[in-house]
Order: structure tokens, then C-alpha cells, then sequence
RNA sequence: GGAGGCAUAGCUCAGCUGGUUCAGAGCAUCUGCCUUACAAGCAGAGGGUCCGCGGUUCGAAUCCGUGUGCCUCCA
């Protein structure tokens, strides 16, 4: 067989996905195994494949590959939730395309529109999921808008309300003047902008001609205004108690009032309150009953109460009304000034603070449970910093305004009669049932349902319940199964939105946890640490990049570089790292097949190869328990680093080179029995990082029975400390001699003698024709004295002895013998110092001080062998 | 204004419950190599007052306080 020279991912990835999925690997029923399970945090059903969902789903993907290998049942349930602003923005740019205009549309229609437009757009992100590789059960896609989840939906909200815990109220909302919706507090983002801070004078109700300043930034809410308010210990003002004052432009007689809120240090201390459009002046237009004035209409422009620019855009206005603020006298300056603008999360549109009536969700009582299980240790943050974050909020936890302006969603099961009773059904009949309970002599066979739909997160907190068919039997098989599920891994940037609310959702529906921890990744940044966004165009073509790398080598990439919870700065030079590495890999499995035509079973073992592989081996099992340990902890970068250093240093730099025949000689049988199993083993580790690339490298090496995305791992041994210990000080001679040649400036081809002063005969008799072949050494004799014309060093407490036809410097030499010693002195007597204070003695753990007294050991014998070869040099 | 986080090699970052086999990785830099897989490679090397200052301790990159500088979230 005919190997590419360099690895080509492009023509193998695709056929082992197929064939992973049809031979059912990545299908789930339940069994007598225990069940690893992850619900994916469900992308929006209009996004496309960016770079946070190629680290979050990744890392799915290795835990679960990962916990197949360990013998679990392992499910990972794919789908994508219905995203009412989003969608519903996109399907009416669709029909304005069409020249329909979504307000000349029934609710039915539009929602006939909206779904052709899902069917046919929606959910492309899933198929891209495939192409990195992401092992999902496909038989269990779910979208939050199908008919059952429908259904779990409506049913929560009529349990909540039927409990007192959902109701119907006006209050101070975030509205999107765009997408014409109420927003809850966490979709909008606030944004530092360059304003300025208009002062303006309000003319004083009295005799005199006197004035009271303001300082605004929305000087377009003046006409707003329904009163002035000032500190109660601010003795500028005092001499207007009880007085009033005229709205500019319009004259309205408004009231100075009296408020310890007030911030005497801002602006001129007197604040001008538009209860209608900010929320701290609603708050104290509730305290001191003041008038609402709604001045502005759903879309942002002025409205009729405004009394003048009716119609006119807010920001239009704000320029016009400071003009005509000039003409009227009441303009004192303007100057610049920075404040955070609230922006909406999916249209970018500034939040107008508003007040309206909506549907509210009280979440007190279901904080209580959900903030004990993150405290508790119930549920597991990784990392676990985020536990502060959270009970920050779960604290301080507001009402939930569930309730959106829009079509696209879970209607809102609430039916009103004519005189605006309200009565909550799961269905329209239902809720002519209670109509007519109450109203016993009414015939009405027809109330009005509420208009609006749910919030979209008011479904997704249902998701690891619903997916598993929590509605339709609560106590069902496959959620007994599955539920609570194993590991949620998303965002910090949605630790409120969703995985507080799923896990409230979880105790109040299910009365137990959704899921075993969180991990949160971190969030991706460019390279000047910009978070990648679509506005700004920074966030690579993910498809582009698999197209080009392989998906193997996107998923290295974005894993190598991203701690738990840490944002990590993308930069494009890993993919490159990713390439070289999987070219080192393919390579390795080229040589490897060099050998297989020239095996011979009765070649002896000349090589020493045993020696490498008890080596290799035991480095094997120490690298699997120090990624069991990693992978407990959720480090998977360091654990990506582990397994690549094992595979490159460990495997491609030492153990091929060590058991390599010589040219054109045959190799042994056995070694390289051997060594395919130990390349198989390496294959497993890196396997859940990069599926493709190891599976393929795994037929090629040979027939085999299974595959290795089943394949399982074995339990970790106990270490082999003495392989180890040699294999080590075999590293340390051959860089040691290494580095004599380098700095001797002596060519690869110069050969050189070695004469070794030891004990430790077994190493030489093991290792040594390793040692020989490593530094192209033509003897290797031991000695018992200093060879004279040779370059003398100390590795550990071997004295060796390099002959070459390189001039000997013996100055330098001992220069660096002596250096070196200087410094093992000064370790031994901070190593003596410690051993000999009683208070360390006393305090430090045995495991401690066992080391300090090991640390002693080696540098005494290390010392006594420094201090003979330079004895020996003096002579 | 409130809360949280970060500061370690030129760059991007690891360093868990304090203990010189722990100051490390990748990239970048320097030197030498077309050596029987790999120049996208091989063999080596250099490089850090672990942000400043105090404290706790036998011992601090690690814990505490404080200052400075960045970042995020919330109002």
C-alpha cells in the first residue's frame, strides 16, 4: 500500500462519520450500563457553525468519546430551540423580500411562513455539527417548538399560574422598539457610548423670575417630565419646598419634590423625573404618586402625549428639541459625557425602558433549591469561580418577564372575557370550562386568547426534562434513565439566561437536578481580544477552516489552547501546530510500515528493544493516570498537551528511535508486535480529541476486529518506577552527549568512544547499545578511572568520558563541573537547613519530608561524584 | 456606584490544597543538520526581581492585605 507523504483529512473524514453512524455508535437505548448523557445546549435554530459552538460542542464530543471508552451508555441528544426574536426577525426580512408585509398577515399565516421558512433554513447548524466530527444521537433531534415540547411548555406556564407564581402586571420593562418585544434585563447588553449632557432650566411658578437647572442626556423625555426632584439637604434648593416649576416647550405645571435618592455631586443636583421612560424615576414616581406620561409610541417615535413632534423618531427629536430649547431661552450648554446605553442582545436596537403590561414570572421560591444544589455541591461548577457569579444572581433574583410582542413561540395559554377576566388553560375549551364555572349564567362560547407568545428561554429551561418525554409520562423509562444527566457544557455568558433557570426547572418539575455539573467554556476572542461577533466579521469561516484543515485539526486547535472557563485569544498558528502534529502521526505510521515487509521471528533482539518498550509502556500507564486525573478536574487542554507529548516526545523522538533497525535490516517479530499495540494505545488517548485521524491510523496498522471508537480503556496499572527511572537516565546521557558533541562542534557522522565510571552495571547491559546507536558511539567500555583526552561530564552519578578527535578543553570543563557543583552546594544546604529546623521536622507532611531527605541523598551523591572527577582532572 | 476576575519568558498561556527533580509548554529567537518516517522535520541552546509594596510562615509564583494596570458582568 501507497502512503500520501503527508496526511490528507479531506478524503477520510467523511466516510468514517457515515460509518460511525450507520454501524449505530452513536445511537443510545437504555441498558444494564450506566448512562453518561449530555443534552447539547440547544443552538438557535437560524445560527450558523461559529467558533464558540465548534470549542463548546468539542468538548462534548470528548467527554462523551471519552466515557464510551470507560464503558458507559453514552448519549448526547442534539437539537435547536425556536429563537422568537431571531426567527421571527428573519422570517419577516423574508417576506418584505416578498413584498409581504408581515402586519397584513394573520397570526395563522405567519406562522404558516415561519415554519416553511424553518423546514427549509432552519437547523442548517446541525448538519454542520456533523462535519466536526460530534457524535449525536440522531434519533433524538428535538426542537423546542415541536408539538410535545409545545405542550410541556403550556402545561409549566398553567401550573406556575395555577401555583400564584405567574401573573400579569405593568412594570418597567426593557422594549426593543425594533423588534417590537419586551426583553428581560438579560437580553439586553449595555454598551459605553459618547453622549451628551444637555443642561437645561425649568422656569420657576413664582413672582420672580427664577429657574431651577437639570442635567439630561434623553432631553427628548422633557416633555415627559412630571416633576423635578432635588436633595433634601442640598441648601441651593431648599427654598423651593413645596413650589413648581414649568416643563419647557409645554408648559406643564410639575412639582419640585424632596428625595435622599438623589445624587447631589451629579450635575447641578436636581434630577428631572419621567416616570413613563426611566426606571429609578418611576420608582420615585411611585413613592411621591406623580403622573405617567407616556411619551413615546411602541416604535420609538413620539407619541400623541407628547404633545409636540408627533411621529417623529426619539433620536430625531433629541436633536430638534435642543434647538427649539435654544429658541425658547430654556438651553444653558450642552458637554460631552460617557454613559452605558442598553442595546438589544438580537436586534442591536437602543432599549427604551418602558412601561407595559406583561406576563411575569416571581422565581423567588425556585431560586431557593437551585442556589443550595450550586453551594451545596449538589451540582458541580467547573471552573469553580463561577459559583460567585451565580449566587450574586440567584440572590438578587428579579422577576422574570416572560412574555414577548411576537408570533413565533408558545402562545400564551390566557383567555380573557369581555370584561378582561383572565382565565389560564391548557386549552381554549378548558378555559371556557372555568369562564362558565364562574359565570354560571353566561352563554359565551368564545373568549379572546392573549396575544403574546413565551420567552424563548421559558422552553429551553424545560430541555433535559422535555427531551426525554418529561410531559408525556414524568416517571417514563428513558428519563429515569438518562435524567439527571451527566455534564452540561456551555458559556458563562449564559449562566443566567439558561443554566440557572434549568436548574430551578429541574426541583420544581422533576424535584431533582438536571444534570451532574457544568463546565463552562471560555469565551473566544480574537487576537487584540475582541469577542468574535458577526457585526464585527472576526470569527472565521468554520466550514472554510474544516474544508481546509480537517476537522481533526480544528478540533486540536481550539482545544489546545482553552483552559476550562479561561477566554482564550484564537489565533490561526494552532491550526498549524494541529497540521504538524497530525503529520507526525502519519509519518510514524509510514515508517512503521516500512518495517512490515522486512519482519524476521528469529532475529534476535540486538537492538535492545525491550528496554523501549517496558519503557514505552510504563510511560503509557503513567500518562493515563495523569489524564484520568485531568479529565476528573475538566482540564482537557492539559490533557490534549499530555496525550500530544506523549505521542511526539515519548513515542516519535525516543521509542521509534530506540527500537529502529539498523538500514536495510530486518526487524524483529515481536518489537514490532509490540510496537503496533503501543501505537494502538496512543491511538485510544488522542482518539476522543481527533476521531478521524486516530480511527483511520488504526486500520491502516492492521486488520482489526473492531473499531476504535469502541474500543475500550484498560484500568491503569500500578507505575513501573524502574522503567521509568532508567528510561529516564537513558534521556539524560544521550542529550547530555548530545549536547558534548554540539558545543564540540563535532559533525552527526564523527564517531565517538564512550567510557563510563558506574555501578549500575544492568542499565549498560540493557540500554547501552541504545545509548551507543543515540550519540553514533562505536564502544561503550566502563571504566574505573579518568580517561585521559577525553571530555569528561557527570549525568545523575554516571561519570562519563566522551573520546573524539575534538580538542579537549579541560578548562571548560571543569569551569562547568565546578559551576555545578557551586550550585548542588547551595541546594544541599537549603535542603540541610530545612532537615535540620526542628519546626519543619515537626509540621511538614511525612510524604514531604521524605522527599527533602531523598533531595539530600541525591545531591550528596551527586556532589561526592563532581568533586571526584574534578580531583581526577586536577591530576 | 456594586460584584467578580486577571497580572508568570518577546507573544499566548499552564503551574491543584504553600516545600528547588517546579519556574514550565507552544509559538518566536539563536546554533548545527537534506541522519534508514517527517525541513510542516531532526539535534541542541539562550531567555523570567513569577506587576510594586507590606504581612502570615521554618518556607510564598502559590495564602492575606494594599497600591497600580487591564478585563467582564450588573445598576
Amino acid at each position: 500500500m501507497e502512503l500520501s507523504k503527508n496526511y490528507e483529512p479531506q478524503a477520510i473524514e467523511q466516510k468514517w462519520y457515515e460509518y460511525w453512524n450507520n454501524k449505530g455508535y452513536f445511537n443510545s437505548v437504555p441498558d444494564e450500563r450506566p448512562a453518561y448523557t449530555i443534552v447539547i445546549p440547544p443552538p438557535n435554530v437560524t445560527g450558523v457553525l461559529h467558533m464558540g459552538h465548534a470549542l463548546n460542542n468539542t468538548v462534548q464530543d470528548i467527554l462523551l468519546r471519552r466515557a464510551k471508552m470507560q464503558g458507559f451508555n453514552t448519549c448526547w441528544v442534539p437539537g435547536t430551540d425556536h429563537a422568537s426574536i431571531a426567527t421571527e426577525a428573519k422570517v419577516v426580512n423574508m417576506l418584505k423580500e416578498k413584498g409581504i408585509d408581515k402586519n397584513d398577515l394573520s397570526r395563522d399565516e405567519f406562522l404558516k411562513y415561519a415554519y416553511e421558512w424553518k423546514d427549509k433554513y432552519g437547523g442548517i447548524i446541525l448538519q454542520q455539527l456533523k462535519k466536526l466530527g460530534c457524535s449525536l444521537d440522531w434519533n433524538r433531534v428535538n426542537f423546542t417548538m415541536d408539538d410535545a415540547y409545545y405542550k410541556a411548555v403550556i402545561r409549566v406556564f398553567v401550573e406556575l399560574y395555577n401555583k400564584g407564581n405567574i401573573y400579569r402586571g405593568v412594570k418597567m420593562i426593557n422594549w426593543d422598539p425594533q423588534a417590537l418585544t419586551a426583553l428581560s434585563d438579560e437580553e439586553v447588553l449595555h454598551k459605553e457610548t459618547n453622549s451628551k449632557l444637555t443642561y437645561v432650566q425649568y422656569k420657576i411658578d413664582s413672582e420672580k423670575e427664577e429657574y431651577i437647572t437639570i442635567a439630561t442626556v434623553r432631553p427628548e423625555t422633557i416633555l415627559g417630565d412630571t416633576a423635578i426632584c432635588v436633595h433634601p439637604d442640598d441648601e441651593r434648593y431648599a427654598h423651593l419646598k413645596e413650589k413648581f416649576c414649568f416643563v419647557p416647550l409645554i408648559n406643564r405645571r410639575i412639582p419640585i419634590i424632596f428625595d435622599d435618592y438623589i445624587d447631589m455631586a451629579f450635575g447641578t443636583g436636581a434630577l428631572k423625573v419621567t416616570p413613563a421612560h426611566d426606571i429609578n424615576d418611576y420608582n420615585l414616581g411611585q413613592k411621591h404618586q406623580l403622573e405617567v406620561v407616556d411619551t413615546l409610541n411602541p416604535n420609538g417615535t413620539l407619541s400623541e402625549a407628547a404633545q409636540l413632534y408627533i411621529g417623529e423618531d426619539r433620536f430625531t427629536v433629541r436633536k430638534k428639541i435642543v434647538e427649539d430649547l435654544k429658541a425658547s431661552g430654556n438651553f444653558v450648554k450642552q458637554e460631552d459625557y460617557t454613559n452605558q446605553v442598553g442595546v438589544s442582545e438580537r436586534t442591536g436596537a437602543v432599549i427604551e425602558p418602558r412601561l407595559s403590561m406583561q406576563w411575569w414570572c416571581d422565581m423567588e421560591n425556585m431560586a431557593k433549591p437551585a442556589l443550595d444544589a450550586v453551594m451545596d455541591g449538589e451540582i458541580d461548577f467547573y471552573p469553580s469561580k463561577f459559583k460567585n457569579l451565580y449566587r450574586h444572581w440567584m440572590g438578587n433574583i428579579k422577576d422574570w418577564c416572560i412574555s414577548r410582542q411576537l408570533w413565533w413561540g408558545q402562545r400564551i395559554p390566557a383567555w380573557y372575557d369581555k370584561k378582561g377576566n383572565i382565565y389560564v388553560a391548557e386549552t381554549e375549551a378548558e378555559a371556557i370550562e372555568k369562564y362558565k364555572l364562574q359565570n354560571p349564567n353566561s352563554n359565551i362560547d368564545e373568549l379572546r386568547q392573549e396575544e403574546d407568545v413565551l420567552d424563548t428561554w421559558f422552553s429551553s429551561w424545560l430541555w433535559p426534562l422535555q427531551v426525554f418525554g418529561w410531559n408525556e409520562d414524568a416517571d417514563n423509562k428513558e428519563l429515569d434513565y438518562y435524567y439527571p444527566t451527566q455534564t452540561l457544557v456551555t458559556g458563562p455568558d449564559i449562566i443566567f439566561f439558561w443554566v440557572a433557570r434549568m436548574v430551578m426547572a429541574g426541583y420544581e418539575f422533576k424535584g431533582k437536578k438536571p444534570f451532574e455539573q457544568v463546565y463552562f467554556t471560555g469565551i473566544i476572542r480574537d487576537k487584540q481580544g475582541r469577542k468574535m461577533s458577526k457585526q464585527l466579521g472576526n470569527s472565521p469561516d468554520l466550514l472554510q477552516l474544516i474544508e481546509d484543515y480537517g476537522a481533526d485539526i480544528v478540533r486540536f486547535s481550539v482545544m489546545i489552547s482553552s483552559p476550562a472557563g479561561s477566554d482564550i485569544l484564537y489565533d490561526e498558528a494552532f491550526l498549524d501546530q494541529g497540521r504538524n502534529f497530525s503529520n507526525k502521526i502519519w509519518n510514524a505510521l509510514k515508517l512503521i510500515k516500512m518495517w512490515e515487509g522486512r519482519l524476521d521471528a528469529d532475529k534476535t533482539d540486538d537492538n535492545q528493544s525491550q528496554f523501549a518498550i517496558d519503557w514505552m509502556q510504563a510511560r503509557i500507564n503513567e500518562a493515563r493516570q495523569h489524564i484520568e486525573g485531568l479529565f476528573a478536574d475538566f482540564k482537557l487542554s492539559e490533557a490534549l498537551k499530555v496525550t500530544y507529548s506523549l505521542i511526539w516526545d515519548d513515542f516519535c523522538s525516543w521509542y521509534l528511535e530506540w527500537v529502529k533497525p539498523a538500514l536495510n535490516e530486518p526487524m524483529n517479530q515481536k518489537v514490532y508486535e509490540q510496537t503496533l499495540d503501543i501505537f494502538e494505545d496512543l491511538l485510544q488517548l488522542l482518539n476522543p480529541f481527533m476521531p478521524f485521524l486516530t480511527e483511520e491510523i488504526f486500520h491502516l496498522l492492521r486488520e482489526q476486529a473492531s473499531d476504535l471508537i469502541v474500543r475500550q480503556l484498560p484500568e491503569v496499572k500500578a507505575n513501573n518506577d524502574t522503567a521509568l527511572q532508567h528510561g529516564q537516565l537513558l534521556q539524560q546521557m544521550i542529550t547530555a552527549i548530545r549536547d558534548a558533541r554540539n558545543k564540540n562542534q563535532l559533525k552527526p557522522k564523527d564517531v565517538i568512544s564512550l567510557f563510563i565510571d558506574s555501578d549500575n552495571d544492568t542499565f549498560y547491559k540493557s540500554a547501552g547499545n541504545i545509548l551507543q546507536r543515540q550519540v553514533n558511539a562505536d564502544k561503550l567500555e566502563q571504566t574505573k578511572e579518568a580517561v585521559a583526552g577525553t571530555m569528561a561530564m557527570v549525568v545523575q552519578t554516571e561519570k562519563v568520558y566522551i573520546q573524539s578527535h575534538a580538542e579537549v578543553n579541560v578548562e571548560a570543563q571543569r569551569d562547568k563541573m565546578a559551576e555545578e557543583l557551586k550550585y548542588l552546594q547551595g541546594f544541599l544546604i537549603s535542603v540541610d537547613k530545612k532537615l535540620s529546623n526542628e519546626k519543619f521536622v515537626a509540621n511538614a507532611k511525612p510524604e514531604v519530608l521524605a522527599n527533602e531527605r531523598k533531595k539530600q541523598e541525591d545531591a550528596l551523591a551527586k556532589i561526592k561524584t563532581l568533586e571526584e572527577s574534578l580531583s581526577l582532572m586536577e591530576n
